[in-house]
DNA sequence: CGCGTTTGACCTGCGC
DNA sequence: GCGCAGGTCAAACGCG
């Protein structure tokens, strides 16, 4: 991803208001590592774009209440830094687990988690609407969005200790924009990276021997 | 056979 | 209370 220039986002603040970064000021964006937040992933570029133009346009972060969402002209996102996190993920997979029913599993807790989880979101141009971002994600549900052509994709990550999800739409204004919405923080590497990355690793062990 | 997608049903929150 | 919209579940299905 070169031509990114990664940037740190101002620590959130406690306010609600929404810290959108212009179209044309693009940039990764994430909060310190002090909130205990991962960077978004960064996802890899589309072949089709040419090199020069950046397939991110911004990433926005704000932190608040939860109950936002993603506008069809202005997607955006929320951060909300909540240390105990995880707790509340593993509370509500308990109960999930001993309260199995149709349809309705898990609805209370849901609502639970989701206000106390981080969320990024961020726009890319590309014509696929799925990213790779080196996780590997379930889709568990598709919803037709109101004033939007396009309906919006949910999906979660695959891995067994993870509940990272993350909500994939296409602008009806601008079709060839994809907005993406990771929710939680991943809490184990991602796959692709280590798979790329331990050969290396063990090459670079390999020559320090010497 | 395991894993991922599709899709209709269901639940919750919110506005009126 | 009702209807709508968003979010989730899980059975059925497809694919490698």
């Amino acid at each position: 991803m070169e031509g990114h220039q990664a940037q740190y986002y101002p620590p959130p603040s406690t306010s609600s208001s929404l810290a959108l970064l212009p179209p044309q000021n693009p940039s990764y964006l994430f909060p310190p590592s002090s909130t205990s937040m991962n960077p978004p992933p960064l996802p890899e570029p589309h072949h089709h774009q040419q090199a020069q133009v950046p397939d991110i346009d911004w990433i926005s972060l704000l932190s608040g209440h939860h109950d936002h969402q993603i506008n069809n002209n202005e997607p955006a996102a929320m951060v909300e830094v909540n240390n105990n996190e995880n707790n509340v993920i593993e509370a509500a997979r308990e109960e999930r687990g001993s309260n199995k029913r149709k349809g309705g599993e898990g609805r209370k807790i849901s609502v639970m988690k989701k206000a106390s989880r981080p969320r990024f979101a961020f726009q890319t141009r590309s014509a696929d609407d799925i990213l790779d971002d080196g996780y590997r994600w379930r889709k568990y549900g598709q919803k037709a969005v109101k004033n939007s052509l396009y309906p919006r994709s949910y999906y979660r990550c695959t891995h067994h200790t993870c509940s990272v999800k993350k909500q994939v739409q296409r602008l009806s204004k601008d079709t060839s924009i994809v907005v993406t919405t990771y929710e939680g923080v991943h809490n184990h590497p991602c796959e692709k990276l280590m798979e790329t990355l331990t050969p290396l690793l063990k090459q670079m062990q390999f020559l320090s021997r010497f």
